[in-house]
DNA sequence: TTTTAGTACTATGCGAAACAAAGTACCAAG
DNA sequence: CTTGGTACTTTGTTTCGCATAGTACTAAAA
């Protein structure tokens, strides 16, 4: 339903400031919000192709390279609009609680 | 994320009392919730086969026989479980998006 | 120095949900 | 008896979320 919650927790992530997938993975979950591997990457990428993001390499002292993601200006008002969206959906479900 | 809200949306719909297609496709567009008969029509059976949902045959004086849509024991209590999760999810997409 | 463990990203395939589109069937009005 | 409106069915496509397996890099243990 509304295609994509996903995507706006992790705008909503990014908009906090660049971060890789694991930090995206933490902070998701902390917000009681549980995303495995196999759906974070593959959106990372799709969101990537899509130019809400970009991302940079950077090494690391404790294994591989990461990729460190950051929302483009398409992304950001990308953002903006889903923030809007989701408040409208919110509202519209709500709204078939009573009576 | 959070496989179907739409399943909660028609389950309050029918929470008011028992409808048909129409009358479900009327209430959600009043939400603002668009939902087309592909979507609806095999939503109800699913529903139905799960054991949510029962319907009885009602004849119409304007075209062919209508399913009559009410929920089950069954569905009243997924109904409650459904709202407390709605709220959680809400509260979690909700918690991501200051700072 | 070779193996092992941990981390980070990639690739492939599956099932289900939402949707589109076409089809079947019933009824009433012209 | 044809036309148009209503109600439900069927089939197929796309995409999302997920599982699984695989590649690759680093550091520490044997």
């Amino acid at each position: 339903m509304r295609k994509g919650v996903l995507e706006l927790c992790v705008l909503r992530v990014l908009g906090r400031g660049e971060a890789y997938a694991s930090d995206i993975s933490e902070a998701l979950r902390q917000a009681d919000l549980l995303v495995v591997e196999g759906t974070l990457y593959p959106l990372l990428t799709r969101m990537k192709n899509a130019g809400w993001l970009e991302y940079r390499w950077e090494e690391s002292k404790s294994g591989p390279p990461r990729k460190y993601y950051q929302l483009t200006e398409t992304g950001r008002i990308l953002l903006e609009a889903l923030n809007s969206e989701w408040t409208a959906f919110i509202d519209a479900v709500n709204s078939l609680k009573n009576s």
